[in-house]
DNA sequence: TCAAATATGATGCAATTGCATCGAAACAGG
DNA sequence: CCTGTTTCGATGCAATTGCATCATATTTGA
């Protein structure tokens, strides 16, 4: 571990302040236009869309968690709305009766299915319209490096 | 406008969710990092940070607001609340009676300093020892053209 | 010049999030 | 077995954020 109370470099300083910021910008602007519809946070979205990707539809609330990067009181309460809605079912999980099992309901993956109508040509107009496939495949190779922390040695040049 | 209603490609769909997901992790362990030093949040650094860079150290809260990219009834609040913790002071706008100024304080300027201590190298560590210089330059202009939206011609080749 | 439209900032109230901590179940290892 | 530790999820309460809307000042344009 070499050089850990150093300042970063500008490049640096650049990447973490855009990708704060482009964030921001992006996320602001999909969730307006997501709002206007009537439908609901993103958060909603990537919780139906792990549960429907998990087998049987079902995965437990640290799985979410550890999927989507939020705290786990949130989780926790975000559940508990989800499950007011109907989207959402908590069942007991086998064996084990400290933890839970998150089942996705038939209105949950159709809620799903209708924002992804909404939300994925969203992502393709403020992403897809303004990068070429070739960077958006840069930006998410580069991202997914940063995401995987600097033990990641995967192999990253220019093409 | 071609094209307005598709769906994303796969490369499109993951540089959305990974700059998502990249960003709320290390966004959450850099803020864990100024908080286990009793340091306050991102957006206090954030909106001492564009003050001390602003003329005079002034700026007016709408400056502010397209900076960090805050919501207006957001930034209002995070004044009220730095203002009363001394960090900067409200005056008057010279011929717009609408207008304020903000201005960071000495104390202000104190702080951003000192969180900038612990904040720079975690920077530096999270993205400084996991890209290259070189990578971070190309995420940086990745990242910047994303901001500027698809009307942003500018050319971005491989190095 | 005056009314309508727009721009800037504040605020009441509801919803969400953060923080600390709890309770219960499983696990570790003596 | 027990006992201390860890893991999983929930929750009370305070702080922050979102939403709608307000108040005031400026600009526009008829």
């Amino acid at each position: 571990m070499v050089q850990n109370k150093r300042d970063p470099s500008d490049a640096v300083t650049d990447a973490w302040v855009r990708l704060v910021l482009a964030e921001r910008k992006v996320v602001g602007e999909i969730e307006a236009e997501l709002k206007t519809v009537g439908f609901p946070n993103l958060s909603w979205y990537d919780v139906l869309l792990h549960l429907k990707r998990a087998p049987d539809g079902r995965s437990s609330p640290k799985d979410i968690e550890n999927a989507v990067l939020f705290e786990q009181y949130n989780i926790s309460r975000l559940l508990d709305r989800m499950e007011v809605e109907g989207l959402v079912r908590r069942i007991p999980f086998p064996g084990d009766k400290r933890r839970q099992l998150v089942e996705i309901t038939e209105e949950g993956r159709a809620l799903q299915r209708r924002m992804w109508g909404v939300y994925g040509p969203a992502i393709n107009r403020f992403i897809g319209e303004t990068l070429t496939e070739q960077e958006a495949r840069q930006l998410a190779a580069l991202l997914l490096k940063l995401m995987n922390g600097k033990d990641d040695r995967t192999k990253n040049d220019c093409s």
